[in-house]
DNA sequence: TAGCTGCTTGAATCTTCGA
DNA sequence: ATCGAAGATTCAAGCAGCT
């Protein structure tokens, strides 16, 4: 429901980067304003020593002194500061969107819930190009969180049902989003050639949020402006902005980017829309799925070799271990093997290939 | 590293489903007893019915502000409670999982940070067949959340990074694991025909976690035990497993589930091994055996750089004497450098990295 | 032009052993 | 506990430069 009025337009400082903190700034804006904000907090990372890449090459950490908190009470007293900040300037049937990753966005999904705020979805940002975990001690960070809640439970939030779907070729949104980091020639460089902001979020991220979450005309605020990619889409997308921001360097190239935006600029379109690939299906999953057992047999297809089924997705051969593709290629003495069509298992009494098996779980991911 | 002595497994009500509160369960258990810790906790507590304050008085329904505040409140206390009586059995070196939705997983992370656990990923199940939101008023919630957490930062947990990147075909696995939903076969039915739990998880889940967590023998713990996905999984891959759970109907269900399933044999437990796990062999024995004779020129891998060894082992260049990986560090100008796979000697002709060499002892060491 | 190789880079709580 | 040394460890993209 748009309530805005002409006094109130007036007032609010359209389109414009603000200067200061943004507890402070928020707190001078009139309360019960603002249809959306989208906040990208600091992460409060807690980075130890240098990491450096296989190759020896050093990885440009984010180490700046915005991130650096002493303590989770002190990151927590920010956050209840900043969300109340928020929720004030909030209009009733407002919304927002946080994002953060396993450091932080604990704290900042409770400290929604305890202000009352409404969480609506966690949206999953599944990132297709993320940075590997170099030393091999834990999973690949693959993914962020986006946290979508109301100012309370009774508000009634603005949601395009119908133009998520579409962005997703006519099948409902779901809460998983996979998108590609920012780099390439939508990474922000400064003078330098260094990157102007060490956690730009991609165009594309807030395409799809803004298009799914406001309408034409809405004021969208971003308390942690940056290098603005909030207003550089929102104002692509015919949607009002006002940012935030301490740090004059971000502003500078804030200023300078969204100037440079077109109002319904067709190449940020073209961003959002995602091809489909056929899915890789590791064949470690047709093991935990069951479709296949640990201590299984199968069989070559010209029924010569052997090979027993491991719990994490290798077989053992006689005298070789490794991956349905390495153990084919040693049994036949080939360079290469294609294990999906070398290798098949028993049903029913007869041999099946095993890609009737990735065939069935690719059907499944449809 | 194995630390369980005869008394201590002695004690430990192994394979078996404890009836209870898990609190008043866990804490009868002897502490620094459990190597990892599934949990699937409730978040329905259905608490909207009988809601009293902590002063006793009755909440007044019709106040949503008060209802949501002592809703948190009575579930981080019931979260604080089992968390912490979590963290006393386990074991210095053992982690914890926890899954849950935004509803409750947002209190469940902050307050494993506020305990000291240490977070090592959040990971994302990234439900294949989730159930459509019907009424078109948010996106498909079509994942959970897991954390991943050790006792403490300084905890040396378990990883099977191999195994694990088998379990992917060879490529360091995500945070963001695609997994079906528990349905078909593998779901329990009730005499009914009714699902037998509400939030049965799926086994393929509960598969990656621990061939990636745990090792055979390990002991798991459950303190939410429901139907026994856990034990179930845990007995097949040859892991112990303890269940507590507070009600009948599914301890039933659970012994007799668990009764069905069969171990692997051994040979299918075993999975691809760390590189650390492995002996160490130092360069030095590769002169004493005779495998490198004192005097001989290595090259460097890219071919830019030689040196010779010397009868104790070290390696002399230009202008630097030292470790394999010391020379190969300062030759590279690099911060460190593995000399194993950098340098090269030369066999029939060719150049032939080191470590053929250190396999070669080792296989001899079996 | 199209295709290939090689280099660079990204919100990262990123080692372990023995003296 | 602290310190030094051994040694283990990466995926997907974009872009420049070349054929």
């Amino acid at each position: 429901m748009k309530t805005k009025t002409r006094s109130e337009a007036a007032t609010l400082p359209l389109n414009q980067i603000l200067a200061g903190d943004c507890i402070e700034v928020m707190n001078a804006l009139p309360e019960e304003s603002i249809d959306l904000i989208f906040a990208d907090p600091p992460y409060n990372l807690q980075l130890r020593g240098d990491l450096h890449r296989p190759d020896n090459s050093k990885v440009d950490a984010v180490d700046d002194a915005w991130d650096q908190f002493d303590s989770f009470r002190i990151y927590d007293d920010f956050t209840r500061d900043w969300l109340k900040a928020a929720r004030r300037v909030l209009k009733p049937n407002g919304a927002i969107w946080v994002i953060g990753s396993y450091h932080n966005v604990f704290r900042l999904g409770a400290e929604l819930q305890n202000q009352g705020y409404w969480i609506l979805n966690d949206v999953v940002w599944r990132k297709s190009n993320p940075m590997p975990n170099f030393r091999g001690k834990r999973l690949t960070n693959a993914h962020e969180t986006l946290i979508w809640a109301s100012k309370n439970e009774a508000a009634k939030y603005t949601f395009n049902y119908e133009a998520l779907k579409a962005l997703n070729e006519g099948i409902q949104m779901r809460s998983d989003w996979v998108l590609p980091i920012c780099n390439g020639g939508e990474r922000l460089k400064d003078e330098n050639g260094e990157k102007a902001h060490p956690t730009q979020k991609p165009e594309a991220l807030l395409h799809r949020l803004l298009v799914g979450t406001t309408n034409p005309g809405d004021v969208v605020l971003d308390p942690f402006f940056g290098t603005g990619t909030t207003g550089a889409v929102a104002k692509m997308l015919g949607r009002e902005f006002i940012g935030i921001e301490r740090e004059e360097k971000y502003r500078v190239v804030a200023e300078k980017r969204i100037a440079s935006v077109r109002k319904y600029d067709r190449e940020a379109l073209a961003v959002s829309a995602s091809k489909r690939a056929e899915p890789r299906v590791p064949f470690g999953q047709l093991v935990e799925r069951g479709l296949l057992r640990p201590g299984e047999e199968l069989v070559s297809m010209n029924g010569r070799s052997k090979a027993k089924v491991r719990a994490d997705g290798t077989l053992i051969a006689k005298d070789v271990k490794g991956s349905i593709h390495q153990v084919g290629a040693h049994l036949e003495g080939a360079p290469s093997c294609n294990g999906w069509t070398y290798w098949t298992f028993r049903r029913d009494g007869k041999q099946v290939p095993i890609d009737v098996l990735r065939q069935q779980i690719r059907a499944e991911m449809q």
